[in-house]
DNA sequence: CTGGTCAACTTTCCTCAAGAAAGTCAGGTC
DNA sequence: GACCTGACTTTCTTGAGGAAAGTTGACCAG
């Protein structure tokens, strides 16, 4: 990231991983990829972004491996994917706290509503980060849906292959 | 942010949070705050940001109530800080789960070494966002010290008054 | 009361990223 | 052979980032 300091060299781990996680698209990305849409033109049109930033970012993912690339074939057609490493499913916990966060520290717009982290191994939803709040299990991505009422949807999330 | 879309409507919280928290600057400005540094060259000084952007970044932060600007006298002078507010202290969760994520997945620069989160209250280094992991009380800032041994440092954090 | 220091900004200037829109290219279809 | 589409890349304008210098208003020393 020229624009800005180089922090991947810094010695405190905050900076390190602020270093790629302080950008607004990554996290996005981050998410509907988590979500299942792995497609470049999914990912597009679901959040928003322009091609040309889209193209960087995903690159930068994988330089960065948090997704890998992968050909598949569907359609009769060859396409790309893009799929959440390890390190990619572990940016679940923080996503968990910016979401918890911002429900209760920003103005829900008209037309918003509460949306539910839900466990599905036990069912209930969960009001912490890392290990749900009602059971103390560890919350793994595969295991928690996202529960968005003005969308009318409830989807659950994918994890590493 | 005009440079980017403005997420402050959206009806995805995660979007309304990193509308304020996708700007690598923001997190590590709470972060010195939350360490007690909360002066403008303070500030400048320990994260090295440029004056103007710091100058922006304290205005927005001021804006969306994550800080309050207060005056005070010390050393015979009027000065200011910037006191983090609920909101702004409720990013802890947040830090701890960057600095979990960065532990595992980035590469520890020569000179590194293994940042602990200690919770005060029980003695024990948590491994946990929002509750600790040890005696799962929540983990709130005045409870919570940050163990940086590569500056031989155990700063206690300090919350909203 | 004049000159100087210091905190806390603001301004200036140049470079380079963001975002919109249009162009490219290869594989596959009609 | 013309057309479509997925996955980018290129072009263009606007405006943020960062370094450095300038500003302002307390406070102090002589």
């Amino acid at each position: 990231m020229p624009l800005r300091s180089d922090w991947s060299e810094d010695l405190c781990p905050v900076r390190r991983g602020l270093d790629v996680l302080g950008d607004p698209w990554i996290m996005l990305i981050m998410r509907e990829v988590l979500h299942g849409r792995r497609r470049f033109d999914e990912i597009r049109e679901s959040i928003g972004i322009s091609d040309a930033v889209l193209s960087r970012r995903l690159r930068l993912l994988v330089d960065e491996e948090l997704l890998r690339k992968v050909e598949y074939r569907a359609d009769r057609r060859t396409h790309f994917e893009y799929v959440a490493t390890e390190a990619g499913a572990d940016l679940l916990p923080i996503m968990h706290a910016v979401s918890i966060w911002a429900e209760k520290h920003t103005r829900m717009p008209e037309g918003g509503a509460h949306m539910a982290v839900i466990h599905e191994t036990c069912g209930a939803e969960t009001t912490t980060a890392d290990a749900c709040s009602e059971c103390g299990e560890a919350l793994r991505p595969g295991d928690v849906s996202w529960d968005k009422p003005w969308k009318a949807t409830r989807e659950r999330l994918v994890g590493a292959p």
